[in-house]
RNA sequence: UGGCCUAUGGUGUAACUGGUAACACGUCUGAUUUUGGUUCAGAAGAGUCUAGGUUCGAGCCCUAGUAGGCCAACCA
């Protein structure tokens, strides 16, 4: 078979063919601290190590970590623990605060050799010269000032000797470039505010563009791998790489790839956390969230997380992916390793009037997609509860399940048939008798018990059933690119029925669930047990349906 | 009044140094089924943004246009 390659693999193809051997190669994964992973930073992740996989290579994860004003040690902790659950192995552990020493001496290079300069407006005048992007910037008035002064000044800035906002230090490189970022950008700044690692060591910090490129070389790494929002940062990148005195590695080459996009939900960092601050989310891993802690929370598993961003694919095209193709790879995964289990959603109460019995045990297989999990016992009784929905007194041909006259199978137990209802003063259902086969049990081998019926539908036994917690979710937003918009706009496309509780009621064999655990709620869909779930108080966490037909649902039958 | 990136079925990706479009999801049929699930068999759906050019031959190369995205943070 043909290998499928994305363009970046064939770009590292090329490279092996030319200058770089595999021992070249090398990747990194570097998010800032300041919030949670997305899915869409799976993707990232799933590029750079399976490359890392496939060439035997090293992947460091790095924090890039240069902005102590939103980054903390908490989030860190959240990211690793992310990774740990993904299944992902780094060589090692890095920050870029690691490297603030040899960066501030990198930065006494470039002065040195006139390559950077201190400048002491305020960051609105500076913002002014810069221009835009269709009119040239002007010099700094302090863009000449001598070597001996800019050390000064720097060494002094390091020191403390100057407030925020003083003076920083800049690049010279092309005030009248067309790519902005090259207009003499900002190296360093003033800020007196804690490091969550270096804690006051420091004053001065670098900005992003002076970190990430040196830290790559630092780290030796060979492709150093971003999303398209960086490619005119790119020239930048190369331009510090050149002005280093070291020059013992390989230069890292910066590649851009689109970043991930999913349907009816947001992924920018600015928004998420600004759901989570306005409270219409319960916290950066609601289930609701495209984070990887939501995710995880919702009940999709790790495995069908990266299956999703390998199928998905690397390229450089804007692209919004159907959030089916998730619920594909979530069922396709959970189908195999789940366990079944009967749970009424909102039951309906039916008298089987004519079992005498005082009830029995039954047995269902915990997968028929995989006999080594075998069977549990389920109770049966007199009476039990079915899904409202699964019964109607009157019915077309097309419902499958319950109605008055008709048989239907219970779910490892017998075939019954509805009789009567019974009705309260307002008319509404609340009982139905049925009378059952007796001979017609699952599994027990008789004639009967082979018997075709039109429906087969799951229910539990009314006494011995556990009530649970169910939270039933719909996406975040009504809209399909609820991220294209600004936060105002977005907040009018909220759903207000993102969040459904319901008291359902599960079989017995339900109070050996664990927190984490996935179960495929027979003809429901697939739900987990929640993190915070306990023995008095089962919560379970819907993560998908099951794929369900388009079947015509008249309610004239 | 600029620079850069991108453009292939509904969606996402392929098509190796040019040889008339493939895969997945989704959609639709049918079979099987004690889950309207799974599984199995099959179908529809693009002629590759537009116009030129190079070539025996272009989704791939060139030119111009159009559309979308990114760039004016002492954020990353």
């Amino acid at each position: 078979m043909k290998e499928k390659l994305n363009f970046i693999e064939n770009i590292i193809k090329e490279d092996l063919k030319n200058k770089y051997t595999k021992k070249n190669l090398k990747f990194r994964f570097p998010p800032e601290p300041n919030g949670f992973l997305h899915i869409g930073h799976v993707k990232a992740m799933e590029l750079n190590f399976s490359l890392g996989k496939k060439y035997k290579s090293d992947v460091n994860l790095r924090f890039d970590d240069t902005n102590p004003l939103k980054e903390n040690i908490n989030y860190v902790n959240e990211i690793i623990e992310n990774l740990k659950w993904l299944g992902y192995k780094y060589k090692k552990i890095c920050y870029a605060s690691d490297y603030f020493e040899k960066l501030y001496n990198w930065a006494i290079h470039l002065i040195k050799n006139s390559k950077a300069y201190v400048d002491s407006q305020d960051s609105e005048t500076i913002a002014e010269q810069k221009g835009t992007p269709y009119k040239k910037g002007k010099n700094s008035p302090f863009r000449d000032r001598s070597i001996e002064e800019n050390l000064e000044l720097f060494n002094n800035m390091k020191n403390g000797k100057y407030k925020e906002g003083e003076h920083v230090l800049r690049a010279k490189i092309d005030m009248s470039s067309p790519n902005m970022l090259m207009r003499d950008p900002v190296m360093y700044r003033i800020l007196y505010k804690e490091h969550f690692r270096t804690k006051n060591n420091w004053c001065i910090y670098p900005l992003y563009d002076w970190t990430h490129g040196q830290s790559d070389y630092i780290e030796k790494i060979s492709h150093s791998l971003c999303s398209l929002e960086f490619r005119p940062h790119r020239d930048l990148y190369d331009w510090f790489l050149k002005q280093l005195p070291d020059s013992k590695y390989k230069k890292p080459k910066q590649i851009e790839f689109a970043r991930l996009n999913l349907s009816y939900t947001v992924m920018s960092k600015r928004k998420l956390s600004f759901l989570v601050d306005k409270g219409i989310v319960d916290g950066w891993d609601d289930p609701r969230m495209p984070t990887i802690s939501g995710l995880r929370r919702r009940g999709y598993p790790s495995t069908a997380l990266r299956k999703f961003v390998e199928i998905a694919g690397i390229a450089k095209r804007e692209n919004i992916i159907d959030i089916a193709l998730l619920d594909f790879c979530a069922r396709e995964e959970l189908n195999k390793t789940s366990n079944r289990l009967m749970v009424v959603s909102n039951p309906l109460k039916v008298v089987i009037s004519n079992y005498e019995s005082k009830g029995e045990e039954l047995y269902g297989e915990n997968n028929p997609e995989d006999k080594s999990q075998g069977e549990r016992k389920i109770r049966f009784s007199k009476e039990i509860y079915i899904e409202k929905e699964d019964f109607k007194e009157i019915s077309n041909r097309k419902f499958h399940r319950l109605s008055i006259g008709k048989e239907v199978r219970l779910k490892n137990a017998y075939i019954i048939k509805a009789e009567r209802v019974i009705k309260n003063s307002k008319g509404e259902i609340k009982e139905v008798h049925c009378t059952y086969d007796k001979k017609s049990k699952s599994g027990s081998g008789t004639l009967e018990s082979q018997r075709k019926v039109k429906g087969t539908i799951h229910w539990v036994d009314k006494k011995s059933s556990i009530p649970v917690k169910i939270n039933k979710y719909e996406s975040l937003f009504l809209n399909e690119m609820p991220d294209t918009e600004k936060n105002e706009e977005m907040l009018k496309n909220i759903n207000d029925n993102s969040l459904e509780v319901l008291e359902g009621f599960a079989e017995k064999a339900v109070l050996k669930c664990k927190p984490e655990q996935k179960f495929q709620f027979q003809r429901l869909g697939y739900y987990i047990v929640d993190k915070k779930s306990d023995k008095s108080n089962i919560i379970f966490n819907k993560t998908v349906s099951l794929r369900e037909k388009r079947i015509s649902r008249n309610p004239q039958y």
